[in-house]
DNA sequence: TCATACTGATCGAACGTTCGTTCCCTATTT
DNA sequence: AAATAGGGAACGAACGTTCGATCAGTATGA
């Protein structure tokens, strides 16, 4: 049960103490929001699982609203990122795709509090910080969106890519609500099977308007 | 933009004064719900949206949280009652599946405020309102499960029922997200479209563990 | 027929609680 | 000594809910 944040930002040196400190928050924040959905979660929950008194919370972030900014922000840059260096070594438009699968869904195995975060609490932020999350998201999606186009001219397929991908995108978010690890095995297991139904459905479709 | 709780249990005349009141009440809760969320939507909004004073309100149901159950239970009945009325005249497994997807899709296009209350206010009810919820939750995807059981069965398929099941679902239960009519059109050929992708995907895999 | 009694429906006003946030003060570190 | 980090106590606002009163109907009894 290692800290994701805390090794991401905290973990090695050079970074300061109020960094590693704000990390620290940032991840116990994110699974209180997971266990009581980020409404119901009080900033005296926060307080208690982090150790820190209410008023000391308010040194590390202005608001509520903005410290779940911080936490969506973090993990939609990194699993972006991340993405970006796997796709460095693959070429072949049909494993870029099935590269896409995969990291989204180690990545947010791996970081299953935080998923549940991300995805239960979408629609939360509003304005600015709205507005900032939501155009990760959109990169994102756009992101997968080349890869499929890709691999659609290559193989000369024809089907309406919005409804596909979104289909795709409804298969690995809506994970979240089921997935079981002892049950359903590991990441990229699950991966190669929901990356086979789609793939296998993309290729035999035919289009129609 | 005619409603759909009205017209199921306040249009028709046996009904009495308060089954057709409640009934509205439910129908401006949807929409509010809907819209807000249902932690951040107040008494007061519900108030406002309803015409009635916030302490009227609690002539017809005794909680925010009952409120809640009513839409939800009412929604999940309605549907899994019209998926059974139509599976009546349907024989062939491949057509069954066809027909669960285009039953979920065309009920939840037609009561979209509906459906992104179902699916976003997904774990908010507890004890035992939550369990009743639960339930029928349960029971609705055994139906779909069944179904595909039943196609796998008749075509000798081999893959991991409950991922593509719940595959299945998130691709269904994500359109809340991303459907808008004037872009994706109408609920049967979405229906065709997402079936199409599914079903091309189970007829092509292979099993493994 | 007309006063009386009762019911269903609705209201304004308030209740106690909890929320996110802030003020001001004290430790701790540099 | 100055800057950084944290805490105790309180703030006003908003929340879900409740209370007692009201008013339009309707049935009853003389």
């Amino acid at each position: 049960m290692t800290s994701a944040l805390a090794s991401d930002l905290s973990a090695r040196s050079p970074e300061t103490r109020f960094e590693r400190q704000l990390a620290k928050i940032l991840e116990h924040a994110t699974a209180v929001f997971c266990e009581k959905g980020y409404e119901n979660a009080t900033m005296r929950d926060l307080s208690r699982a982090s150790g820190l008194s209410l008023a000391g919370l308010y040194y590390y972030f202005e608001s509520k609203e903005k410290l779940l900014y911080l936490i969506q922000k973090h993990y939609f840059t990194t699993v972006m990122g991340q993405l970006s260096e796997r796709l460095k070594d693959v070429s072949d438009p049909e494993e870029r795709v099935r590269t896409f699968i995969q990291n989204h869904l180690e990545y947010f195995v791996a970081h299953f509090k935080a998923y549940k975060v991300l995805s239960h609490e979408d629609d939360v932020l509003q304005d600015e910080l709205g507005d900032e999350i939501f155009a990760l998201k959109r990169e994102y999606y756009h992101s997968c969106a080349g890869l499929v186009e890709a691999l659609k001219r290559e193989k000369g397929l024809k089907f309406n890519s919005r409804i596909a991908i979104m289909g795709l995108f409804g298969s690995i978010n809506w994970l979240h609500t089921w997935y079981n690890p002892q049950v359903d095995g590991d990441a990229p297991s699950l991966a190669r099977q929901i990356g086979d139904v789609f793939l296998r459905g993309i290729y035999a479709t035919s289009a129609r308007t």
